[in-house]
DNA sequence: TCACAATGCTTCGTACTAGAACAAAATTTA
DNA sequence: TAAATTTTGTTCTAGTACGAAGCATTGTGA
């Protein structure tokens, strides 16, 4: 029994969006792991790289990775040594988060390889076609969380 | 010690890529669990619904699930019986996945139901807008399956 | 006809995911 | 001033993710 609706028009763009982005995860994430991190270990480091360290929470925002997870992918990061965590002197419950130097070492390694591999996909299209991909995917975003403030409202 | 190099031109369009994905998953996987379901169970029922059954191989192929994770995904499905295995009789090799009564039910119910979910967000882009993002995604999933090879190849 | 290669699915190890619950600390309110 | 509320990071649970290895089956080639 076929189910009778019309077909969303939306749909094809739903489809390139996850085709793509599953494409991007694919192919960002095996050159991740062949420089030995996992993708949300990348995301740490890249995000922690030429700072000073910051909170668990603006860490967090940062990566968009949930509380819950980072704290296990700070733990793995810090055996590794490649993080430390340090007290907050002005406030008890926050967490400083910071490369090591040997964390700061791989950072400068990885960092521009990983951004290298991007691009060789990436080039494949124009300035133009990446700056009109930009503003739809900006206008999807906002869309996106509009939705999600109503959401959230309920 | 600020590290040197050009700032790709991508990067502003890859940070959106990101960041809208994050925001699809996290408005669509909202929905999804309020449906009482994960979301790759949710794609594996939407990718079932209305067919006669398929292959592991072939659900995993459309629902971009790795086959490890697909069985695990299955075997989840099987055990709240939405789906079943059959036994494949031209190839004892394959097994074939389809909705019991109970799944298809369900995704009669699920299906139009996150569609209208996802539209909410979707409908706010112009038709316009949403061809064009379309363009634009299917330009850099074509150039990530590109490079994607080009990697496999080494 | 048989050895070898390829295929399909499962198992395994390790890492992660989201969100609820929890405890400690800081802020707000009465 | 103290109770109530909010914030921060951790713990916990069920589910997932990837890729290698394994096993059974089918296909290929000499």
């Amino acid at each position: 029994m076929k189910l009778k609706y019309d077909k969303p028009a939306f749909l094809p763009t739903l489809r390139e969006l996850v085709r793509c982005n599953q494409s991007f995860e694919r192919f960002s994430g095996a050159h991740v792991r062949m420089l030995g991190l996992t993708p949300p270990q990348f995301d740490v480091i890249a995000t922690l790289g030429n700072t000073e360290g910051m909170s668990c929470k603006e860490l967090g925002e940062k990566t968009l990775i949930t509380k819950g997870t980072l704290t296990g992918v700070l733990d793995r990061l810090e055996q590794r040594r490649l993080i430390e965590r340090r007290e907050d002197a002005a406030d008890a419950r926050r967490t400083q988060i910071a490369l090591t130097p040997a964390g700061e070492s791989l950072f400068v390694q990885v960092f521009p390889a990983h951004l290298a591999h991007l691009e060789r996909a990436f080039s494949r299209l124009s300035g133009a076609e990446l700056k009109q991909l930009q503003t739809g995917l900006a206008a999807l975003h906002h869309a996106l969380d509009k939705s999600i403030a109503v959401m959230n409202a309920d």
